[in-house]
Formats: C-alpha cells, structure tokens, sequence
DNA sequence: ATGAAAGCGCTAACAC
DNA sequence: GTGTTAGCGCTTTCAT
C-alpha cells in the first residue's frame, strides 16, 4: 500500500512552496500559467489526490448536499434525485441520501446524521407522519440552509418546491364531471401532509362548483393491496359512485382491477382517475386516466435554489413558494365517448 | 451563527485535558467511568458534534462506504440498498450511493469521486454496457477492499454476490417445457453481464435436455416499449413460438399486451414466464410466471462481507463466489390446465 | 487515570 | 507571482 502524495510531495519535487501547490491546483488566477501546468502534470504523475478531509477542516465547508426523503422507490423520487444529482455535480458538490421510510424518527435521526456530518445544506421531503419539523431546526442555528420539495412543513420560512396539488385535484374531478360523474369519491389517506390535503380542498372545490355529490374515503395506505380491499366497501354504499378520484395511481388501479373482479365496468359504470402517471397507469386495461408532473424539475429547481443560496448568488431571505405545473392525462379509464 | 464546541471547550469546562475528552468520548476503558458520565453530559449540554474531518483526517479512515449501481429505481436495487443499509448503519459506517445510469464512463468517474472521498470499502453493480474494471484497480493500489453485487466481472479476485441466473433461467424454461411448450423463444438483452450471460446458458441447457426448440432474440432494452415492439417481429418467423421467456418483467409484461392486442391468448396460445418478481407482475391479466429472489440478502451479504474484512473479521484473501438462491412463482401466465 | 505535545494535509492572511 | 506561517479539531504516543 502507498503512501498518500501531498501537496507537500508535488512542492518537493517542483521547488516551489505548498501553497504555490495548492493554489495552482485550486486554479488561483494568482498563480502563472507555466506553474500551473507543471503542478497539475507533476500531481497526475505522482498519483496525487486532494484530502477532502484536510480540506474541509480548513475551509469549514464540506461541498456535500444532504438529501432526506420518505423512499427512494418511487418513480416521482428517482425523477427528483436524477434532477437534483444533475444540478449538484454540475456546481461541483456531492449529494448524499438518506431514506425516513415514512418514519419521524427515523427523519429525525437522519437529519442529526446529516448534522454531524456537517452538510453545507439540506433538501428534504417529509414524511406523512406528521409534519412537526422541530429536528430541522439546529440547522438554523447554525446558519445551514434547508429546502423542502414535494411534501412541505405547514408553515416555515425555508423554501419549498411543491406541485399545484390543489389545481390538479380540482382538474381531475372537473374531468369526471365532465365525462357525467354525478356521485363522486375521493380516496386519499388521512394525514396532515400537504400533498394530500390540498387535493382533498381541489376535489372538494370542484364538486361545490358543480353542485354533484361528493365524498372522501380514507385508505389506510396508497397502494395496489388496500385499492383492492376498499372496493368492497364502498359497493356497500346505499348511494353508488359513478366516478373515482384515486390519489395516487397504485391504489387507483388496485380499485380499478377490483372494480373489474366485481363485474363493473370502468369508465362506463365508474369512471377513475388515478395520479403521478407512475407506469403501471399504462400497463391496465381499460388504460388510467391520471396527474402527470415533472419531479425532474422539481429536484433541479430545490437544487439550485439550494446551491445559489451558498454561493451567495440568491438573497438571504429568499423564503418563496414555487409551484410546479401538472397535467391531466386523459385515458380510457375515464372517457366515456 | 453560534460557534461550533470542540473538545477543547468541554475540557475548559470540566478542567481536563482534550485527550481525556477525546478518551471519554470514545469510551476508552481507561478512563474513569465518573469522568466519562460528567464529559457525556456537559457534551451534550454545550451542544458538542464530533467533527468528522478532523477525526477522519488523524485516523485516515472515513467509515464509509461507497456504493455504486446502474440505477436506483428498480425495486431489487431499493431492496439490495435497504440490506445493506441495515448492515452498515449497525457496524457504524456510513454509506454513500451513486449511479452509473449504466456508462461504464459514469461508473469510472463515480469510481474516482468516491476514491477521492477515501471511502473505506467499496460495493459495486456493474453497468451493462462492459465489464470492464479497470477503474477499480485504484482501490487495490490503496488496499480498500472492493466486492461486487448482481452484475459482477467475469474474472476477479474481488468478493461477488449474485444470484443463481443459470438455475432460475433453467427452471423457468422447464416450467414452460412442462407446460407443453415445445418451440420456446428467450428474449434478452445483448450484453457480457454474467447476469443475461448466465440466464442464456440456463435456457439453453433445459431446451437441449428436452429435445426442444429454443432460439434467442435480443431486445435493445429490456422494458415495456421494447417488449411490445418485438411481437410483431416474433408473429412474423416461419415458426411460430408456443413459449417465452423473457428475462425481466417490464419486457415480459410489455410483451404479454402486444400478444393480447394481436388477439393471441396467453397461456393458451403462447405463455409467458419473467424474471424478477415485480409488483407489475400481479397486475397484469392474467399473472404473470416469473422468478423471485431475495435483494435484501444480497445486500446483507455483501455489506457484512465487506465489513467482516475491513475490521480484520475475515480473512485477507476471502475472494469467494456466493450465489443466492431464487424461486419460481408459477401464475396463470403460463399456467396450461 | 490523566496530561502534554505533535501532527494528519490543507488553506489563507500576510509578507515580499 | 510565490513563500512563510499558523491553525482548523482531533487522536495518540509517551510521560507521569
């Protein structure tokens, strides 16, 4: 095993000073062209690596992003990650991730990590838990800077970068009006989670507007297992639904080949509207009408904002809300000709 | 911004030296338990973190390791990831995680950035695109163990961890030989990966063993999009297929629909067995065949592995080969009653 | 059981 | 344009 080369070893060897070395490694304009080249060529040569540790403990930075987020194995999230990787090596900081699995305290944990770790900033999501965010506040203290994307604290001073959940519910259940719905049922989970929440008042919204009947049936998960299980039930209901606005696509499928186990006939007898266009909303037949948004955009907006605070070029207090467009992709599940 | 609290302020506080901060923190047994009770608890009020460079840059380890993969978004790379998460949080290390999106380029440079961190220990899935390794003859320059995953190199001393491709893809293709299949079809991808590699050798040993009809037809990519294309390239040859055997799910599904849509019934007319077990493969109608396998213990494996060496637990040279077992999971895919 | 002191490799203020 | 120097916070050898 080698020994480590440091600057000290490439300053030997070109008769210049360490600080020579490592400004001209550093691209300091200070430093002559000539000796730049002969540093640079000289450190390839010696196998020379930068010691980040060293680094970091002069400079008290660690050009490292700290991103928490729920789970990794979504759709939505690898789209994020992927924007947000892209942004972050481009500015030359790494990224490291951390899952909550929906669990507070591993969140909490995650962030003390990260804390530790000493992140020169933080992107994170929260879970449905609940959205106390007390765990993020030390980074305050100590003037670390922290984004929210997706899933955002009620009220808070950070940033945040969220889609227009409220104008894309609201536009899901119009089109179920639209195509004739009269009687129609919002299935969502119960949590304080912004997502959520602001789907449920667009849902509610355009069904006043519409003078139709409306409700919302909580799930106890949003996924394919308790779609399935909830169908049951709600075709025990005295009044049927002629229409569905499913609040994530697994579950609305999970309805979707439930409805269909029952002999019920989607769209015609019951239209669905799924959301997120995850895959599976192409691979069901009748195929699902659904919410598509780019979590691309949302992870390279979060990142930059994020980044352009601590290269100074953003205002300190630059606290705003962005809201990211969706559309309404409409499928067979729902039209009726 | 308050400042940070070092050692330095604790031992101030208490009247001691750092070293025996440094000790106490630790739990060096050579320190008095009482000192050790009263520096945790004045730690703790002043609000002291460990710093991580400095103690990284004096030790010269980073407790971490770097992980590196084609792509997170797949539900065996999430399980792998939370197997070895678990493995490596309890052993005290940390864990960074990047994708080579599948360039052997991104892989290098990933290779590099993380040699550059001096991560402790490497764990690595190869791209598709080559296996080619050398970008990971640096790690052994430095001695830091590197073990491969999933898709591994064809010839190394290094540590690997895969799973049984030449038995799973056997027993799927006599699965459909026992189901009456005589003229049975393996779609897959071009590539040196031991994984298709692997499953390819298992195929063709069944079809010869039965005295059966077998041939290999390779997609450009193994998902939805290219498994629908490729049927009506299939319903085209002179013979036509009475079996498939696709080597991931999202092409076997993508597959499945095209063979619907031309009015072909699967099983009955074709049938169809995948691979990997994922979520889409209940979703589909009829289920789809196809082989399951255990990620998380692939990730266990690997990080206890890795760990087991880097704390002198194993052996120096313990370069050994663990193939993991799989299952089939028969569904009416291919089911012919 | 505790302390003193040196040094890990780098950067930046200051000097020339 | 380049050198000198001090110090970031921690660990560890050696001494007591």
């Amino acid at each position: 095993m080698s020994r480590e080369v440091t600057i000290y070893d490439i300053a030997k060897e070109l008769n210049l000073s360490a600080s020579t070395v490592s400004r001209a490694l550093k691209d300091n304009p200070a430093i002559n062209n000539e000796t730049k080249k002969r540093v640079r060529s000289c450190a390839e040569k010696m196998g020379y690596r930068s010691n980040t540790f060293a680094s970091n403990l002069r400079t008290q930075r660690t050009n490292t992003i700290g991103v928490i987020v729920p789970r990794l194995d979504s759709n939505f999230m690898s789209a994020c990650l992927a924007g947000m990787e892209e942004v972050v090596n481009d500015k030359g900081y790494n990224m490291i991730i951390t899952q909550s699995h929906e669990s507070l305290a591993k969140e909490a944990q995650n962030a003390i990590t990260m804390f530790n770790n000493r992140v020169d900033g933080v992107i994170a999501s929260l879970t449905i838990e609940d959205n106390n965010i007390d765990h993020f506040s030390r980074f305050k203290d100590k003037n670390v800077p922290v984004v929210f994307f997706d899933r955002v604290p009620e009220k808070t001073n950070n940033a945040c970068f969220v889609i227009e959940n409220h104008k894309a519910a609201y536009t899901a259940t119009k089109h179920l009006i639209e195509q004739g719905c009269k009687n129609i049922l919002h299935l969502t989970l119960k949590t304080k989670s912004n997502v959520y929440l602001d789907r449920i008042e667009g849902f509610k919204t355009a069904i006043n507007e519409a003078n139709c009947s409306g409700d919302i049936v909580y799930l106890e998960s949003l996924n394919l297992e308790f779609g399935e299980k909830i169908i049951p039930q709600i075709l025990k209901r005295k009044e049927q639904p002629d229409g569905i606005f499913v609040a994530n696509d697994m579950a609305a499928v999970g309805c979707l080949l439930a409805l269909q186990k029952e002999g019920i006939n989607v769209p015609n007898d019951i239209a669905i509207v799924g959301f997120n266009n995850d895959p599976v909303s192409t691979i069901v037949h009748p195929q699902l009408t659904t919410i598509s948004y780019s979590g691309k955009d949302a992870g390279i907006l979060a990142a930059k904002s994020l980044i352009d605070y601590l290269n100074n070029e953003s205002e300190e207090g630059s606290s705003k809300k962005v809201v990211l467009n969706t559309q309404l992709i409409e499928r067979a599940s729902s039209k009726r000709k």
